[in-house]
DNA sequence: ACCTGAACACCGTTCAAGT
DNA sequence: ACCTGAACACCGTTCAAGT
């Protein structure tokens, strides 16, 4: 918003409203929070914030695109690394982590998205990011041989999401700590997805198939 | 909370108020309706209402509570049926349905459970419950021979309920047009889980390993 | 240019007063 | 017993006035 003459001073008072504003919202959550709290956490007047974020709504915005940064790493682990079922359940990991904590910013996020048509527009987009991108690592790791997929690699995107939705939901929800547990179910999802290819037999089977009458 | 001397007039305001307050959550979410509006749509007083429900977050707990009855049917359809995934595919399009609709009314209970700590312990409590009964469910079904699940009946329901979630996440968020397609991808991971007992096959087929050296 | 803080138009909830 | 609606204690946001 601002139209600012110091962008320096612009930029160091984002992150101070934005450092402020996570406080206040990790103690009290975003609704229970009022402006006049963050301005006073910020040391600034309710004036001197408004020139800086046009609304709450933006505010909370703003924490959501900190949040969407730095998941790079995790794909290209997909992609790249030794073990693609534990990058996968890495995912997840993550997921449950930045939704750590009880009183999460994520939930405040989740429930804002749901609710302001913006917000939801800007998860939706990521959402369809997210996908590509994922579809992308792991049919990547079936090229290269690391992981045998059952199904394509699409659909086993689409059922990886739905499930990190279902635990970031519970996590937010109901608590990091309630949450874990569900990993284990993850993980015995993602193991009957991708197929991992076997060792290389010390002996090889051969397998006969032979008619009888029934 | 309203001690009455006449509960059909009770349980007549409480239905006239729910209904009321739907119809405004609908239209407008349920932060953006006041009680004014909802006041007005019930023809009825502020005081009035809250001799009936103490708080807004009351009457949307009432309305969930609504929402979680009937859904005993889905899972006798699980036990009893002949088909487990069509099924367990059900409980997909109902939770789907149920969010059906771009102003849904899940979507605001989701937010408020996730802020909320009763109402979100309620939600905690109505999960457990769900995944023992869709354990049951799916347990039973085994026992009959209806499906023969490629892990535990527990881990099932468990990815089936993440699964869900996240089905019901996207329908709140994006809508019930955007989040429709996903029930592709929740079929494929079902059908996955669930490996169904094969045809009675015409001809048996006998399988001889035999060693070769490698 | 940047900031202040009183003022504005609301909100959910209560409670004295009516019938 | 049941209801009314003005009053209360807030809220997010704005804007005239300061430096």
């Amino acid at each position: 918003m601002a139209r600012s003459a110091d962008p320096v001073l612009a930029e160091r008072r984002r992150r101070q409203i934005l450092d402020a504003a996570m406080a206040c919202f990790r103690r009290r959550g975003f609704h229970q929070t009022s402006m006049q709290e963050i301005c006073a956490e910020a040391h600034l007047s309710a004036g001197a914030l408004y020139r800086y974020f046009a609304s709450k709504a933006e505010i909370i915005s703003a924490i959501a695109e900190d949040d969407w940064r730095g998941r790079e790493p995790l794909f290209e682990a997909i992609e790249r690394g030794p073990d693609v079922v534990a990058a996968v359940c890495a995912l997840a990991e993550h997921a449950l982590e930045t939704c750590g904590g009880d009183g999460s910013l994520v939930a405040e996020v989740i429930a804002e998205s749901i609710r302001d048509p913006e917000m939801s527009q800007r998860f939706a987009d990521h959402d369809a990011i997210f996908r590509r991108r994922l579809t992308l690592a792991l049919a990547a790791a079936q090229r290269r041989g690391l992981a045998k997929l059952a199904i394509t690699p699409d659909h086993a995107a689409g059922i990886v999401m739905l499930m990190l939705d279902g635990l970031v939901l519970r996590a937010a929800g109901f608590g990091a700590a309630r949450a874990r547990p569900l990993l284990k179910d993850f993980r015995v999802a993602v193991e009957h997805l991708f197929v991992p290819a076997p060792p290389p037999p010390r002996r090889a089977v051969k397998l006969v198939a032979a008619e009888i009458d029934s």
